[in-house]
DNA sequence: CTCCATTTGTTGTTAAAACAACATACTTAT
DNA sequence: ATAAGTATGTTGTTTTAACAACAAATGGAG
C-alpha cells in the first residue's frame, strides 16, 4: 500500500504516518479490483463501508425503472465515495458505483469512526466532513449544469466550469458521449449533434475526452 | 431563546443544557428576523457564519445570468442552511437564500467549530456531519425528481417521494406553483397545465400547496 | 364589501429535444 | 491486417415543453 499516496489524499490528510496503520487497522481496510465495467455498489443495499480510489475512477449513477441511466458524478483517484451512507447508517443506497476503468479501491469500515473508540477519530472526522462538504458543491454544480432548458446552455456551463476548476481552456472530462449525456441529463445523439454545431461555429474542438474552448485569439 | 426547541434540532442533538449555552456563546449566536421575501445570503458572498432556521422557512436558490431562477431545496424551522460554506470558508457562495414567509434565523460563527477550542467539539461535529450527510440525500433526490424528461414524470416523482418522505398520501409542500416550477426545472404554466391532466384523471387532488395522492380505492 | 395585487389556470403557437435509424470512425483481438 | 464490436456522428420525424398572452381565482387592505 502506498503510504505516501494515501497521506495525500482528503480522507487522511494531516495524519501522522504512524497513526495511518492503526487507522487503517481500525477501519479494517481491505484492498480490491473490479475490471472496467464492474458494479461496485448497487441502488437498495445497505453499507456501513465507504471506499477510497487508490487508481482508477467510478461514476455514481441512478436507474429508473425503466432503465434510464442518471449519472451524479465521478470519483477519481485519491477520492471516496458512498460516506455519505457510511454516516447514516439506517438509508439504504438510492444510487449504484460503477468502475468506469480498471480500478482499484481501499473498503473502509465507518463504523469505527461513528462510535468513540477511534484512533486520530478527530481528524477523520474534520476531514470526512470537508469532503461531505464538497460533494454538496459538487451536486450543487450538477445541478446547475443541468438548469438550462437547452442543451447548449447544458454544455457550455458544464464544459466552461470544467475549464475554470482544471484551470485551462484545454482539458479532459471522465465521460464519454453517452455518460456525458447522461450526466446532463439529455439524448445522446441531440448531444452529438449540438456538439458539432459549437465546432462548427468555431466556439471549441474535441478529440475523444479532451475539449479546447477556443476565444477570439483562436479564430482564423 | 427556547432552549427546550434547541435541544431537539439536528445540530445541538445529543447536547446537555448546560453546555448549549457555552456552545451559543463560543458560536456567537446572535438572532435576526427577516420578512417574507427577503434576500439572506446572496450569491458570491463568503461567509464563516451559518444558519439555525427558529421559526418560518428559507429556499436556496440560484440566479443565472439571464434572471432564471433555480431552486436547490426549502429549509424548514430547525434545519441549517450555509454549513456547507462555513465548512469550506475558502468557496464563495453559489447560491442565494431567501427567506419564503417571515422567519427567524439563528446566526452561528463556524470558525470556533474548525479550531480546536470549541467546547462539545466532537458533538457538533459529528452532528454536522450527519447533517451535509443528510443534504446530499436531500441534493441527490433534487437531481433524481429532474431526471424524468416530462413533466408529469418530474412530478409523480416528487409528489410520490414526499407522500413516502411524509408518511401519508396527503401532505405540503413547501412551495407555490412558481417555486415548484423552479425547483423541478420547468416552466410554471407547463406544470400547472399538467397538473391540471393529472386532477382530470384522477390522479390526484390539490388545494393550495396540500396535495392528495389517490389510489384505486378513491375512485369513484 | 370592493378593489387591487398576486397566484393559479387555460389556450394556442413556436421552438427544441427526444427518438429512431443509419453511417462513419475508432478499438481491440485474432 | 482484418473483422467484430463499440463509440460517435448524422439526419429526418414526432413529441413535448417553452413561451406568450390572457382569464379566473384567491387573498388582503381599506
Amino acid at each position: 500500500m502506498d503510504i505516501q499516496f494515501l497521506l495525500r489524499t482528503p480522507l487522511f490528510l494531516g495524519a501522522a504516518p504512524e497513526e495511518l496503520e492503526s487507522l487503517l487497522a481500525a477501519m479494517e481496510a481491505t484492498q480490491r479490483r473490479f475490471p472496467r465495467g464492474e458494479g461496485i455498489l448497487r441502488a437498495g443495499e445497505d453499507t456501513a463501508r465507504f471506499y477510497l480510489v487508490l487508481s482508477g475512477g467510478v461514476t455514481v449513477e441512478h436507474h429508473d425503472a425503466w432503465g434510464n441511466r442518471t449519472i451524479l458524478g465521478h470519483v477519481a483517484a485519491g477520492e471516496v465515495f458512498a460516506e455519505t451512507y457510511a454516516c447514516l447508517p439506517q438509508q439504504s443506497m438510492m444510487v449504484s458505483a460503477v468502475a468506469s476503468q480498471e480500478t482499484v479501491l481501499l473498503s473502509l469500515n465507518a463504523a469505527a469512526l461513528l462510535t468513540h473508540s477511534c484512533p486520530s477519530r478527530d481528524l477523520i472526522l474534520t476531514n470526512l466532513l470537508r469532503i461531505t462538504a464538497e460533494k454538496n458543491l459538487a451536486l450543487s454544480r450538477r445541478i446547475f449544469y443541468t438548469s438550462s432548458k437547452t442543451i447548449r446552455g447544458r454544455l457550455l456551463s458544464y464544459l466552461s466550469d470544467q475549464a475554470v476548476l482544471q484551470g485551462s481552456l484545454t482539458f479532459s472530462i471522465p465521460f464519454d458521449r453517452q455518460q456525458l449525456a447522461d450526466y446532463l441529463g439529455v439524448d445522446r445523439s441531440a448531444l452529438s449533434n449540438e456538439l458539432s454545431k459549437l465546432r462548427r461555429e468555431g466556439l471549441l474542438t474535441t478529440r475523444k475526452n479532451r475539449f479546447s474552448l477556443l476565444t477570439q485569439a483562436d479564430l482564423p
